[in-house]
DNA sequence: GTTGACTTTTTTGTATACAATTATAGTATG
DNA sequence: CATACTATAATTGTATACAAAAAAGTCAAC
């Protein structure tokens, strides 16, 4: 279908050092931050290697760490599928993100200079720019790279490969439990969350941190049983009345 | 050279569902652990799949999990070698630990039972045996493994997760800079913490997993540079010389 | 029309062959 | 004797071929 032209050998001048399935990790993980693939999607490792143009191999190294990561699922002898939180796996996962954000928050309340405060903002203002021009999916993206930055910031790089993992797993999430069009992680806070770390003010940064994994959160338990797919779930009822 | 006997496709009869990749992860995995392999170590792909009597895919896989894991570090043509962290990477690596052992602890006197305390006490007394019988290397892995059932009584997996590459990322740390005999993670202070769990004393159990964390980073501080190997490091005074 | 066994097709798992890159050894030269 | 260069060997990166497993399709029996 899509052709992605030519990723191939010459392609590495400009990518400097990255390899090819580097490139192949980057394109799957941005398509599914920025959902334009859901969950559940079956992920067919001949069928991605001819739209990339390179072989099985390198798909199977791709899906792999997107599997090691949790973003994907990868059924032995059943190929991969976009990960599909259940419920409970949704509130662990914000309940780990918040786990690393905090600690992450206050790192960067500590490390953040000028310069990178500049841009942060900067960021957001891209992100509000995509929303504004109705962009969603971009600007979905750009909201999970600004959780990345403030990592990046924080300077600590198991946290922030784990931060990368969580991420994509709350893209996810949104993806699959976010019934309007609200905004699901308004810019506004982000500036808001900005300014306390120029001030310094780590009980505040971290409190608007917190608050704004709480609208995830709050997402989660009003859909509730109506956005999963879990069957199991849907027809619990059923042994009872038999 | 030593020939792992036989984990073909028929000893998957006792291995369950694990796959190949599965099994040389393990191994080599096990083997950092228990601090057969030093960091440093070169892993050549044809001499492991020898060893392990499978095609260097298969060594490819597991070597590219644990590179993930960074506990080996895979340079691109280059080969993978076991991870060598530096100083600042090791307090990184405790810090990111600090963050995770706290979370998990307090989840841990949350949801406990009866019958995985128990589990945890006898998985200490394994590693008091070892250590007495003067199996280091069993002793060092067990007490790793006493972290790791900790993280999956939390029933978090993301959590699990990040903790297995740390933990193993500790151990390592363990081998590069404690220089003494002395025991890295005495048992007297597992049991001390289950003790604080069955107590439900979330203050008492988080207070004694951070002072337990202290020890390793205090080796840090001690060794300083004298264990490192970075050269750029030891001979830094030079070029004012000059 | 549905169910269940059998066959065919598709897809994944693994080994292997070859290409590209890096490491090593040898040789010549100053 | 040290250094730079070249040729050779060893090692990694990628594609492909084949084996094993799962999915889809076929057809008969009820």
């Amino acid at each position: 279908m899509s052709q992605i032209s030519e990723l191939k050998k010459n392609d590495t001048k400009r990518d400097g050092k990255k390899t090819q399935d580097d490139i192949v990790y980057a394109h799957i993980f941005d398509a599914i931050l920025e959902q334009r693939l859901s969950p559940g999607t079956k992920l067919n490792e001949e069928s991605l290697g001819e739209i990339f143009g390179v072989s099985r191999t390198i798909i199977r190294r791709a899906l792999s760490r997107l599997g090691y990561e949790q973003v994907v699922v990868l059924r032995p002898n059943r190929g991969a599928v976009v990960a599909c939180p259940t419920l409970e796996e949704a509130r662990q996962i914000v309940f780990a993100r918040r786990v690393v954000e905090k600690a992450v928050t206050e790192l960067v309340c500590d490390h953040a200079q000028k310069k990178q405060l500049e841009q942060l903002r900067q960021m957001v203002r891209d992100e509000q720019a995509c929303f504004d021009r109705g962009d969603r999916g971009a600007g979905i993206r750009l909201s999970g790279e600004f959780h990345l930055m403030l990592a990046e910031i924080a300077s600590n790089p198991p946290l922030l490969s784990f931060q990368r993992s969580l991420v994509s797993l709350c893209s996810l999430i949104i993806a699959q439990y976010e019934s309007g069009a609200k905004s699901h992680c308004s810019y506004d806070e982000h500036f808001e969350l900005i300014d306390a770390i120029a001030a310094k003010d780590k009980a505040r940064a971290v409190s608007l941190m917190m608050h704004h994994l709480d609208h995830i959160e709050e997402k989660l338990s009003l859909d509730d049983e109506i956005a999963t797919d879990d069957l199991r779930a849907i027809f619990s009822n059923v042994r009872n009345s038999k």
